[in-house]
DNA sequence: TTGCATTCCGTTAGCGCACACGGCAAATAT
DNA sequence: ATATTTGCCGTGTGCGCTAACGGAATGCAA
């Protein structure tokens, strides 16, 4: 036995109408019949029926997202696959969802971008904060509009946003540093950490994983690694593999080599070129080139971040607040996948 | 501009009844204007509202789940968690769900408990098949009955299953072992696999864990690795112990030991008692006794499948089944996590 | 007293679909 | 010829809710 509104007006001596009116503040109600409704909405413990709600409701709702671009960047494919997702599951229920992309290594692409979204005027915006300064007036504007805002795969601290999913970066950099000491069975050993870089793009989540990296190995007393940071351009592989050439002719030859982003593969490809061996590769994310070297042996270890569930997940949070009306967890870390070859099998295929 | 019944039956010269009758191959309609309807249907690529379908329909689902007593055994409060989630979900589909409870070591608690399952007529089963025997008269009388099912934790194959949700257990044990070889920098190591039995209960799992575990060290070639099997009474803590006493006082000497299943704690507790340092301890699940070994530093990896998430996927099988009349996939496995202490936090919650 | 806001509230038409009911014509029976 | 069955189909109601519309009661000014 469910209660329905009906039931409600029963109760109170009212129409239905008058609920409705109480249930959304709409129209004008007596303080006490209002009050009056109110206690029995408690007292029978009165829960919406959703489906009737959405088939009666006429009111859209709008949801903007504003991603780096898919084409352009890899990784950004997989919130993209999750965003869309769940744009379909809460199309029945009056949700529309307008996607948007801007150039990772163009700040002002993201302005623009922003500027055209906000004068759109949607109910609820999801966007990456790579770009700090440009984002704080982004969240200004949000804030004064009253927009809920929900924040993917950069966190920026003491805002009003709704919600934040996204990677602990320097955890997962801590993690990783774990797996390489894990891997070490020699005396000494030189470990570098690249920093594939893309000149004029952000570097934010790069030096906290570098700094989660670090800051383990200074935690082991035992410690006979020795460290060596190395910024990479990437802008093309030339650059890259020179710089890889360096390194393995020194005479501090690599032990273990830690890729702070997604870009592993290409150290990799440098691997199976030279005909590398025996030296450690972790690097991150299952993009399906990382995915093949990993099978191949020559990445040991991926440290993945369900991203597609990262999009999928912002999506609901906006869902939830705009239509359930329901409170929202801010603050919320994917997990930290360890992905070998062992067990890539079944993280291959997104599912929700 | 969805299409709906309306459009087809106007596009069709019929009425929303005959449109209805079609869909449901209810009632009596022409075959011309059948095959008519039908190819309009095709056409405008017609999709039913759910949330106006469940509104409308009277006709109620009832899903039932047996599994192991949630009570007697810590593991299987995860599924059920699972399970009941997923319930609360699709509940406003009009969808019940029954949880039934057997005894882990009583095969004829789990005959009893079918039995009364079957003879309530549900409209769809989940169950453990632990038992493999009487899980074989089980399966043929839902075959019988037309009744879909679906298997959860235990696969048995060549079965008219809807699906199974579960962990591929060989992979899950062949991955512990890579793990502990990783964590091998001795020359010479004894590894002792442990296997806890509970009596008269089924053991399935914990054979094939063992099985991945030492295929894994039969395929090392430069493989100083020497494995010993163990099994251990757990009905009294004071055999196990005694067992491992035992081990830990012959000149075997374990580098490393690997608990198939959940009740690695008891060994942990062990450890932690008898102050035992340096060897590498492995096991399954994320139980809060396990976590909190891991995070003591006492347990190094931990075996993780997503219980929950496969009580949760196998009531949404059965929905997408029967409701949405969809095809299911039938051979899920969860993915193999890997937890250990750097990473543990982000798994520790259970949400869809 | 009449006129006209204002405040409050009931009524009603859908939203897309399921399903019962009943109707009309052709086929068959009496 | 009329009565009855049968095949086929349209209509109407309601699921629980939203939201527009309009009506009754009250207050206040002219």
């Amino acid at each position: 036995m469910k209660i329905g509104i009906k039931d409600i007006a029963k109760q109170a001596n009212v129409s239905i109408g008058t609920v409705d009116r109480v249930l959304h503040n709409r129209g004008e109600v007596a303080k006490s019949t209002r009050e009056q409704v109110l206690s029995i909405i408690d007292e029978l413990g009165y829960t919406p029926n959703l489906l009737a709600k959405s088939l009666a409701s006429k009111t859209k709702y709008t949801i903007s997202a504003l991603i780096p671009d898919p084409a352009s960047n890899a990784y950004w494919q997989k919130p993209f696959a999750g965003i869309k997702a769940a744009a379909v599951e809460i199309k029945k229920f009056n949700f529309e969802l307008q996607i948007a992309y801007f150039d990772y290594s163009n700040e002002n692409s993201f302005i623009k971008k922003t500027d055209e979204i906000l004068s759109s005027n949607p109910n609820g915006f999801i966007f990456a904060p790579v770009f700090y300064k440009s984002s704080l007036d982004v969240i200004e504007k949000c804030d004064q509009l009253e927009l809920p805002y929900v924040f993917i795969d950069v966190f920026i601290e003491n805002c009003k946003n709704l919600a934040y999913f996204g990677q602990n970066s320097a955890q997962s950099g801590y993690l990783a540093a774990r797996l390489m000491n894990l891997s070490i069975n020699q005396a000494v050993s030189h470990i570098y950490i690249v920093k594939p870089l893309n000149p004029s793009a952000p570097v934010y989540h790069l030096s906290l994983r570098e700094k989660g990296f670090t800051t383990y190995f200074s935690e082991q007393t035992s410690n006979q690694a020795i460290l060596h940071s190395l910024d990479v351009d990437i802008s093309s592989p030339a650059v890259l593999f020179e710089s890889l050439d360096t390194i393995f002719s020194s005479n501090h030859k690599p032990f273990g080599l830690f890729v702070a982003n997604s870009r592993v593969h290409l150290v990799a490809s440098y691997f199976e070129e030279n005909k590398i061996k025996n030296v450690v590769l972790i690097g991150y994310d299952l993009l399906q080139e990382n995915v093949e070297y990993l099978e191949k042996g020559i990445i040991q270890f991926l440290i993945c971040q369900k991203p597609e569930e990262q999009g999928y997940k912002s999506v609901f949070a906006l869902f939830t607040h705009l239509f359930l009306k329901d409170p929202v967890k801010k603050l919320n870390f994917s997990p930290i996948d360890i992905i070998m070859k062992e067990n890539i099998e079944y993280y291959k295929n997104f599912k929700i």
